[in-house]
Order: structure tokens, then C-alpha cells, then sequence
DNA sequence: GATGATAGTGTTGATTTTACACTTTCCACT
DNA sequence: AGTGGAAAGTGTAAAATCAACACTATCATC
């Protein structure tokens, strides 16, 4: 017997996320094969149900542990999908959470739901299962928002010392538009959001300055 | 039997909204009286349960159009609450809205749940059931952001015609800071969003030019 | 016709944003 | 050891935007 008067629908609610990282000078999503139908064998944003206990945000970080074996730093909410027929096995509403890492920490799990789990470039994501294609886009929208926002928003796709060169083309990769150089510069050394080390990065060319989140 | 492996939880999902209009000079919001327990006879915020067949838009706006007979123009889904026991009934995740209207364009009515809805002063707005309160709070904070990023987004809670004037009051009242009034004036006028009337509201005093959305 | 109250109107300086080109430093190669 | 290639690093000037600021115009009322 319900404790409401008008004993609602009661829909399955799962946290979905779009886990990016930085791979072959690409982003990468990071995607699970289905094992099971609807949609077997497509590939499909990792994700799972919401469990008693738990709230939204607590759900999407477990889930995301379980895929990845990474404790997320922050991951954000960023929107809810939830067409009657999204899923063809019944009602579930989707809250989608955007998430960033390094793929150097991850060590891929497959799980119950997911025959495999693999880092795929953005380019190459299309036709994933449910309206999971729509979630991606959503996501990077968010992240080229973010990102020209504050910069430092992209700091857990690199590592824990990065240069800033690499810092501007990660910027450009998630907002799709190239910038120059001097006043990106300026404008992430004043942000105060980063501090310069004393060391340097070595390579075929003029060594260059690492930066480490302030 | 369940279509899923797992068999998720599944938590009842509601829309609830804040819906705010411009009455006695200030920003007011609709309130309802809640007839059942638990919090019999403390005010909450509109809201009800996700139907079978409609997404959380819809819900929202069902929701809206049974509490105040008014189909609300545009509504901003801001934030989802969800902590486990924050409904005491049992689980229930709350997408929150927030929806802008006329006063003059409601016709209040009581529903199911509510004995009584009316329109509440911010100021004196405390203590409502659930955690309503967080809600009221994130979705003032929203409302100043997109006031501020666009005054239009307070075209709703005028007439179809209104002074700069009023609009700068009511910029002024959700925002919580004085503008100036040229630069606010510039700003409105240069932005693409009003057109001027060859209508003008008289008063006491010098009749002010009357605008309309673009 | 004087008073009171709101409408309406431009300019200036400060700040922020954008555009733009050359020198430095290292490695690799000869 | 000298040269060439490749990315690192650096400053300035023009443009656009934002912020501050005060007086005149017009109506209603008395």
C-alpha cells in the first residue's frame, strides 16, 4: 500500500555519464558494449540505476567507479532525458552527469550491463543505443561552455603538471575554435588558477614551462 | 516481472515548480497548503508526479496549467533534488522548475494536495515542507543569472506592453542590485529584444513610452 | 503658473578584448 | 661545431565594452 494518495507512476531512474578523456590527441568517450537487448552489441553510454540509498550524485560517481576504477573529482549534472519511450523495456529517466579524467588512471572493467568498455573517438560516436547520441551532443555543448568559461574546468583531462600549450589545445579540441596563443596565455596566468613550477617539459624543441593547478 | 536484470528501485518522480510573478511591487511566489500529512497545513511548492505518458516538460506544465489555469510560456528546468530521505513518504527524486506569469493572467485553484494555494511574498517565504526551501533558493539564484545574461527572460512577468521603467524595477528586484539608468535604458533598447510602441502610459506624471517584446 | 514626480537623454574614462610578429632555445643532423 | 627545424615565449596598440555620472522635459495637480 502506497503512501501517497494518488500512487504514482514509478519509473526506473538511472544516472548516465559521459566519461572524456584525452587519447591520440583526440577526445575520447568512453562507451560500454551492450551484452544483453534491447540494443545488444551497441555501444552506449555507461551508466546504471539508481540504488535506495543513494542520491543522484552519489549514484553517478559509483557508477563511474565501477566502469573506471577512478574516483571522480567533479562530475556534473547537466541535464534529464526522460521521453516515455526512451527506453523500450519501460519508463526510466536518465540524468545525465558530464565527467573528465585522465585515461592513463583508468583500467576499463567490463560489468553486469557491459560486454565491453572501450575509450572511442568523438569523431567515429554515432548510432549509440537509446537516445544516447543526443546525451553525447548535449554533453559536449556543455563542456565547450564550460570550458570557455573557465578554462580550468579542463585541468582533470591532464596531468597533474602540463604545459600550457597542452592546456590550449585541449581548449580548442572542446570548443571547437582556435585561439591565440598570447592572450590565452594572459588569460589563464592571471586567472590565478594555475601556478608555474620549476620545471620543464623536455622534448625535440625549446623546452617548455609545466603549470600545476594553483 | 521486470524487463531489467536488476531490478532498479523505482522512486516516484515529481516536477516541482517555482512559479513567480510580479504582485504589490515585489516578486511573489505560488504556494500551496498542504492538506495531507506529512507537513499538513505548511506550504510547499507546486508540484506532482511524473504520468505514464509524458515527459518532465510536460509534467511541469500539467502541473502549472491545473494550479493556475495559465499554459505557461517558457519554463527553465534548473536543478534535480534527490536525497534519499528527504521526502518522508518514501523515495522521491523532485526535478525542479521555474516558471515566470502575470498574476492578473491566474486564477487560483486548490487541487488534490493543496487546501489552498496563494501567491507568498519572497521575504516572508520560510519554512516550507520538504526541502523546498533549497529549491526557492537555487531557483532565485537562477533566476538573477538569466535575468542578468538577458532581461528578456522577464518578459513574462509583465504585460505585453511596459515601460523601460518597470522593466528596470523589476531587473532591479531579481537581480537584488541597482543599475543605472541610462546604461540599463542602452543596454535593453540596443539588444534587439523590445520594440518601441507609439503608445505611452500616463500617470501623475510625464507619460512613459510604451514597449513591446520584439 | 508653480510644484512635484517620473521620463528621457550623451559623454567620458576605465576596462576588457582582440589582433598581430618576432626572438629564444633546444634537438638532430651533417 | 654549425645549421635548420620546431615549438616556446613574449608586448603593444586598436577596438569594443562597461561604468560612472547630471541635467532637461513633460505631465498632473494644486
Amino acid at each position: 500500500m502506497s503512501a501517497f494518495c494518488d500512487d504514482p507512476p514509478r519509473p526506473a531512474v538511472a544516472a548516465d555519464i559521459v566519461i572524456l578523456c584525452l587519447r591520440e590527441g583526440a577526445l575520447q568517450v568512453l562507451l560500454v558494449r551492450r551484452g544483453g537487448d534491447p540494443f545488444r552489441g551497441r555501444w552506449a553510454l555507461p551508466g546504471g540505476f539508481l540504488q535506495e540509498d543513494e542520491d543522484l550524485d552519489a549514484c553517478a560517481r559509483r557508477e563511474m567507479e565501477e566502469e573506471t576504477g577512478v574516483r571522480p573529482g567533479r562530475i556534473l549534472q547537466f541535464a534529464n532525458f526522460s521521453q516515455p519511450d526512451r527506453d523500450p523495456r519501460g519508463r526510466v529517466i536518465s540524468v545525465a552527469y558530464l565527467a573528465l579524467l585522465r585515461a592513463e588512471d583508468v583500467r576499463l572493467k567490463a560489468s553486469a550491463d557491459a560486454a565491453e568498455a572501450a575509450w572511442r573517438p568523438l569523431a567515429r560516436t554515432r548510432n549509440l543505443a537509446f537516445d544516447h547520441d543526443v546525451i553525447l551532443a548535449a554533453a559536449l555543448a556543455r563542456l565547450s561552455d564550460e570550458a570557455r568559461a573557465d578554462p580550468a574546468f579542463l585541468f582533470p583531462l591532464l596531468p597533474p603538471a602540463f604545459t600550457l600549450s597542452r592546456l590550449q589545445s585541449v581548449f580548442e579540441l572542446t570548443t571547437g575554435r582556435p585561439v591565440d596563443k598570447r592572450n590565452f596565455r594572459k588569460l589563464v596566468e592571471e586567472s590565478g588558477r594555475i601556478q608555474p613550477l620549476e620545471a620543464f617539459e623536455r622534448g625535440a624543441h625549446r623546452p617548455a614551462r609545466l603549470f600545476a593547478p594553483a
